[in-house]
DNA sequence: CGGCATGTTGAAACGTTTCAACGAGAGTGG
DNA sequence: CCACTCTCGTTGAAACGTTTCAACATGCCG
């Protein structure tokens, strides 16, 4: 479908800070270069650690697309509201990876610092100049991209098909990043209900329920507020993929 | 979150085809250098015409991306499939819009013939080799991509928040680009009911009733089975955004 | 220890789904 | 050309799950 305007291209291309600018870039924007790098040091002037607040704006839907953005710490909310001031939230960055990644000059969604957040972040320019200069990088934001669509699409199908419970289960599940399955894990999420709530597209109350469901079935557990431990994935699993209720 | 597995760069690295095989691609496969290129004539073996039947499986998730298509006539439908057999389409292609782009070696979604289609394919291997050598086209990618993801992110604040007709007045909505507001227009889209009702995350039978009820508030109209004739665009905008019944 | 934001639970209202029946349109063969 | 058939679309009524509104509990920070 691709449903835009269709001149984000050109836009990209006419980009306020020519790629000319040849020494806006020396080693420490190339962070963006880096899948896992590790936070470059020294005194490049090009990048810069920012701050944020709890429920700060770090920048709003529609302004320029002037720096994209690495999480160092806490965790970052990708949103979109509506005109009857319900939210929806479609993506969450954790430590080390990147947001505020954009073609067109304006912001497509707008962002949120879920709690205390530390950010390194990027002039666009210099982030135009590396896509004309260096061959490599355009492919790994390729990956990146293609990563975050597929994510998105599960994101999709999630709210598409799923129940109150499902939802919750696949979320966890999502956070679950290659472990041994049947382990029980624990996650240290900096999210609050609401936010949960909002990225599932269900109200609080219903999240809440179905949490407190799974505890009761001592599937999960929720030793403090912002805590999870999924005591039983496999289970979980199968919740969330609608083979067990 | 970008929940994936997260080796897909080195997989995409380490395609069968490697990417010295300079011949591989001349100027037909450059098809996919241009957003809305013509249709390359001649005998080039790279590219080749394929036509599917309606209902017709192009590729299955998690096989060997081999190809990547473009649409030429009729309508592609990508979707995944629950456990439980019910089905959620992430996206529809329409004439001169590319799918089966992907950096894993396997595909991440199910394609299907709507009705009759014909597309133009062209080998990975070639993609690939592109991707290496051209240095304009990983942006113009990156820009195609970049759009799908924010379409994607459109469609989850959609599944996330919408009422069923709110739903379907922001899916006819989404076809209207760049007109004069306020006019009427008419879309011949090749999709039936379940095609629609499976992209909005509702029952066909929601669905049904949903466009019933704005055919009787004559904001719509259907003269034929695929034929949606939008009469009243600023009232189905509100009615989309939430601010009219 | 208040005081306040956040989380949890209950009961009624609401919208969507389900199951069932019926209608309309397209294609085929007599 | 009509009648047949089959698929697709439409409508109705009950069941179901989520939302809403309300109250209460809990945790956190001054």
């Amino acid at each position: 479908m691709s449903n835009t305007s269709g001149t984000e291209v050109d836009e990209f291309r006419g980009a306020e800070q020519p790629l000319s600018s040849a020494n806006c870039c020396r080693q420490g924007c190339r962070f963006f270069a880096a899948e896992t790098g590790s936070v470059p040091s020294g005194s490049d002037r090009n990048w810069a650690i920012q701050t944020f607040a709890r429920n700060e704006t770090i920048y709003t839907k529609g302004a320029k697309s002037a720096f994209t953005y690495r999480v160092l710490e806490g965790a970052v909310r990708l949103t979109r509201v509506f005109a009857d001031g319900r939210r929806q939230i479609v993506n969450f960055y954790l430590p080390d990876e990147i947001f505020g990644f954009e073609f067109s000059d304006t912001y497509t969604s707008t962002a949120e610092a879920v709690g205390e957040v530390v950010t390194m972040r990027c002039p666009r320019s210099c982030v135009l100049y590396h896509s004309a200069t260096d061959p490599d990088i355009n492919l790994r934001r390729l990956a990146m991209l293609g990563k975050s669509l597929n994510a998105s699409e599960k994101h999709v199908t999630m709210l598409g098909h799923q129940s109150a419970r499902q939802r919750v289960a696949s979320f966890f599940l999502t956070f679950d990043k290659g472990r041994s399955k049947d382990d029980s894990f624990m996650l240290d999420l900096p999210l609050g209900r609401q936010d949960i709530a909002d990225y599932l597209g269900l109200t609080i109350e219903t999240t809440c329920r179905a949490l407190s469901d799974l505890k009761r079935r001592r599937i999960i557990d929720t030793p403090r507020r912002r805590q999870i431990v999924v005591r039983d994935p496999s289970c979980l699993k199968a919740i969330a993929e609608g083979l067990a209720a």
